[in-house]
DNA sequence: ATTTATTTTGTTAATTTGACAAAATAAATC
DNA sequence: GATTTATTTTGTCAAATTAACAAAATAAAT
């Protein structure tokens, strides 16, 4: 059966859910590029994905959502949790970078809630993990709560994570372009109104291929959707190209049954 | 923020992670239909899915592959962790008949037992969830541990189960049907050798809609992943369909690209 | 009017899907 | 040994989809 190698006691803070956190990956379209909000404890080297414990009279949803509108201002985001990771060495004292990062951080408490707090850090969590879709556009980062920065980080240049967080920032990625035909990207992750290579940019970045720009238009306005609406007048010496919204009430049917990619 | 409707203390039992909880929800192929493994306490009229603690030295994957093979006797088993449930009506003082089986239950144990374990159950328990494909010929269930009936149930006559297990399996057959072409159900479903039709009835088990024979046929063979064998010879008095088995090597490749269906 | 970059539509071959039908097969029975 | 029977296997063919390029249309600025 279960193997014991160490039998920690399991702390907790009262009124939390001991043992359990969520993390949240949150996905933002920004400049034509995926973009990831990643959180840097300051003074540290250290960076993270945003997240939280499990409060015990939440629900898992709830507090995922609220975990990303306590960094972004908003408060309806679209949620898909997709895996919860439960290795044994989701703690602290695992990587030896990411014990010094949380030497710097106990630091700065106060005496008392030291030692408490290194016992809490120290022992396995599970984590249940959600990717978040949201429109960048509308997003307004608060870039500063409890000495943590939050910032858009682009796929290509997600440094070093704290824990096991790359994984899982890997993971949903993974998550995100096997359940793209049942994703209402179109809806969360593009501003109101976009054009059809913006849009078209979007898809290639999630499935990390090129696409026909042709084929890619057709089928596109195929599947009826889109509203067509007024120029894009960028000032360039060149054909403007049209904008576009989304009809909701297709596109969640459409959405609902899978639009085939 | 999170609201904090019962602020229950969190009891455990000493070596077991507190508040969590795998259930597995095991899918095995019997005379054409899909079955699941449900187990029945003796005495009650409640039915539950296989699960069990998790021990804080182990992980969830290894948690599941006990849970299973402690029923089954199968120890490498196809497993597939899809989600994780935490309403906060996950305890069993939340349905009239879930209350009253613990309490038959609470009653075999010993008198000094009774009141700690009652209130292990009344929490809110998180729980991942896991299914898990197996070859149901070479299973051996254990029909009766710890008072606790073992048995396949096929998909149309699944009873009304504990907590919010039928809504476990019910998620669990969508995740089924949506990740089907990254499946190895060839492998993990059927037995060594089958005919085209078994195979293909299986398909439509899954998917819930019939599919052309003829069609079928041709699409499988140009996959290449099956080797024909000698006939089958039933004793009928028609033609003998031929046995198939899987070549692993191709069939590995093809379910990590994803056969389209 | 011309330049320019981008959108939009066309064209075509190759492939896949869906639906149905016909042929082949082989064991058992008469 | 011919016949019956049920099932597998192959055939056909129209319709739809995909993939890859090419050409035309567009409109703002020069």
């Amino acid at each position: 059966m279960a193997k014991q190698k160490e039998l920690i006691s399991n702390l907790h803070i009262p009124g939390i859910v001991p043992s359990i956190s969520i993390d949240c990956v949150v996905f933002g379209y920004l400049e034509k590029k995926l973009h990831v909000l990643l959180i840097k404890y300051k003074d540290t080297q250290s960076w993270t994905l945003p997240g939280g414990f499990l409060y015990e009279g939440a629900e898992m949803d709830e507090t995922a959502t609220n975990i990303v509108s306590s960094r972004t201002g908003i408060d309806n985001v679209y949620l898909n949790q997709f895996y919860t990771f439960s290795s044994l060495d989701r703690h602290w004292k695992h990587k030896k970078k990411d014990w010094e990062c949380l030497q710097t951080l106990l630091a700065k408490l106060p005496e008392r809630d030291q030692k408490p707090f290194e016992e809490l850090m120290i022992q396995r969590y599970i984590s249940t993990a959600y990717f978040v879709l949201l429109n960048a556009a509308e997003v307004r980062v608060k870039p500063d709560i409890h000495g943590q920065l939050c910032n858009w980080i682009s796929l290509s240049e997600i440094p070093e994570l704290v824990l096991d967080h790359n994984e899982i920032v890997n993971k949903a990625i993974r998550a995100l372009r096997k359940r793209l035909n049942f994703l209402p990207i179109g809806k969360t992750l593009m501003p109101e109104k976009f054009t059809m290579s913006d849009f078209q940019t979007l898809y290639e970045a999630i499935l990390g291929k090129y696409l026909d720009r042709g084929n890619f238009q057709r089928k596109i306005m195929k599947l009826g959707f889109l509203i067509r609406h007024e120029k894009l007048m960028t000032g360039a010496q060149n054909k403007a190209p049209y904008l576009y919204s989304i009809d909701h009430e297709v596109y969640d049917k459409l959405v609902a049954e899978g639009i085939g990619f």
